[in-house]
DNA sequence: AGGAGCACCTGAGTGC
DNA sequence: TGCACTCAGGTGCTCC
């Protein structure tokens, strides 16, 4: 479900529900996730806490506590994060519940429980970077078409394999991937050495374009991404290529082929793409 | 360095 | 109705 315009949606739909809210109680589940949810550090640090505020990087967001400790989620393939009146009936995979004042709830749900729910002390917060290995973010003005070019230099992999990549810049996935070269009009496969400064100008570009775009559509329910009051975005009926294998390209009409590449469903037009 | 393959999970869809 | 198989928005491991 989630790369970044979809969880760019989800923090900034919880924002007004949680944000200067106290976290009453807190209750997980047993089952793990990625990693075992820190139910102690939960009680410790989350429940009676009071957050001030949801950031996001790459995937993660991160929600900063009053007293200096943080929580951070990522929601992995199928991870949600909602909110709800306490009196609504639980669903099947919900994980963790967050108890707000006045009856309501922020549930973490994860039908496959690929995500990850890490709690990191004042100390911890203070004095490790959690991000510090990740790449830039797309939507900042350091990432340019020169830093692409630079994180390029010496390496040979396909250029929608170096877009993937969160060292290189945060929070591209397989959507995005594919939908960026396709308006930078980019095959997915091109070794990014051959790549010149104004074609990754170009991807800087369309880079921003369709994560902003993505995000003002509420990002891309695929088959169940929902915001944080349970809608569904729209920019899946602005996708170009990802998921239209065999179809007419919607610009030139050509059919939309399809490859694995990183052992990803790629997506292109032969003949937008070059 | 980075590719291939696999692992972690559940569920939807397809073909027999 | 069941079974076998493929695929899915992510990440991270081992092996070459
Ligand atoms: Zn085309």
């Amino acid at each position: 479900m989630p790369e970044l315009p979809e969880v760019e949606v989800i923090r900034q739909g919880l924002i007004p529900h949680v944000v200067g809210r106290q976290i009453v109680a807190v209750a997980c589940s047993s089952k793990k996730l990625r990693l075992a949810i820190p139910q102690k550090d939960l009680g410790r640090w989350l429940k009676g806490g009071r957050i001030t505020a949801i950031q996001r990087r790459g995937k993660y967001l991160i929600f900063l506590l009053e007293s200096g400790a943080a929580m951070i989620v990522h929601l992995g393939m199928t991870g949600r994060l909602g909110i709800f009146p306490a009196t609504a009936p639980p669903a099947l995979h919900d994980h963790v519940v967050f108890s707000l004042p006045e009856g309501m709830q922020l549930r973490y749900n994860d039908i496959r429980r690929f995500g990850l729910i890490r709690v990191l002390s004042p100390d911890q917060y203070r004095e490790h970077d959690p991000f510090r290995d990740m790449g830039c973010e797309p939507l900042e003005q350091e990432f340019t078409g020169v830093y692409l070019k630079k994180m390029a230099a010496g390496r040979l992999q396909p250029v929608k394999n170096f877009l993937m990549d969160n060292q290189v810049v945060a929070g591209i996935g397989n959507i995005y991937a594919n939908e960026i070269l396709f308006h930078a009009g980019i095959l997915p496969a091109t070794p990014i050495g051959s790549l010149t400064l104004a074609r990754w100008e170009k991807v800087a570009e369309k880079t921003r374009e369709v994560l902003l775009r993505a995000i003002a559509c509420g990002g891309s329910s695929i088959s169940d991404f929902v915001n944080s009051s349970g809608q569904k975005g729209y920019f899946q009926l602005e996708l170009m290529v990802y998921g239209r294998a065999g179809e007419a390209c919607r610009q030139c009409a050509a059919t939309i082929g399809r490859q694995v590449i990183g052992g990803r469903s790629t997506f292109f037009c032969p003949n937008c793409q070059k």
